[in-house]
DNA sequence: GTTTTTGCAAACCATTTGCAGGGTC
DNA sequence: GACCCTGCAAATGGTTTGCAAAAAC
């Protein structure tokens, strides 16, 4: 889905040191279609024969956080995701059934955002929009 | 903040039986400020000599989430928090300073979710937006 | 060579569950 | 009295940390 290269170079200029186990976890991660745990990546990585321990599937998921190259998201279930995603976009839609994941903008919601700061008197910082639902295939599919 | 009453009576409504731990836990929340943990009530049970335990903490809670009295939020630091709240309203801004949480409501919101949900292929069925920022009085006072 | 990173195992923390006793309807 | 609820303690599952060895720069 993604280029593994792009997720390797984000942590070079972050200044992270290109590693071994940093490099199979980005590559797993670049792969990957729709959300993931911090669990599915080591599996997978296992399973692939590479050796990264748990620890250091959790610390370079921070780090490609870090450098904005993934991003971590909460599940209606409650569960912690992480999904790779392009850093200039900031919400998602997750479907439910497979979960694949999109990217989405929307320029009315910053007047949206601007508004219910005014009306509260909060200094807005930061906003999350999750949308959850069913992707087109799992509709017509079920 | 909010009426003790109101969630012992959604308890009620909602088929719980009405014992002494859910009214005390029912009791804390209604006068709690903000956001709260499911560890916080606990401290805030033991603190006020209340014998709850651990558990039926987590388990009053989940009865005031079903009974739609108290809505889980995820904060950005991935924590799992808590807030009282109306059944109508179901978007809060959190004041990253104190903690206060208001609900907030936006009519264009819903055009928003149409919109990213036409042209994106999937049906929507779920929907969170969390604002993070500073309330009025952690402004001025900051 | 210095500094960062890793893996392991142990530590932690939040949350859930099994179960016998006690409370509510 | 039947069924629900509670507390406790143990189990669970995710995430973090300390530390000595290994790798990157």
């Amino acid at each position: 889905m993604t280029d593994p290269q792009v997720l390797v170079s984000a942590l070079d200029e972050a200044g992270y040191r290109l590693t071994g186990p940093r490099r199979s976890v980005a590559g797993i991660v670049a792969g990957w279609a729709g959300h993931f745990t911090a669990a599915e990546i080591a599996r997978e990585a296992e399973g692939r024969g590479l050796r990264v321990g748990r620890a250091t599937v959790f610390r370079t998921l921070d780090a490609l956080e870090r450098a904005s190259v993934v991003e971590r998201i909460d599940l209606p279930s409650g569960e912690h995701a992480y999904v790779a995603c392009d850093p200039a976009h900031h919400h998602h839609v997750v479907c439910s059934g497979c979960g694949r994941t999109d990217e989405v903008e929307d320029g009315r919601l910053a007047a949206v955002v601007r508004s219910i700061g005014r009306r509260t008197g909060y200094r807005i910082d930061e906003h999350r929009l999750e949308l959850y639902g069913l992707c087109a295939t799992c509709r017509s599919a079920g």
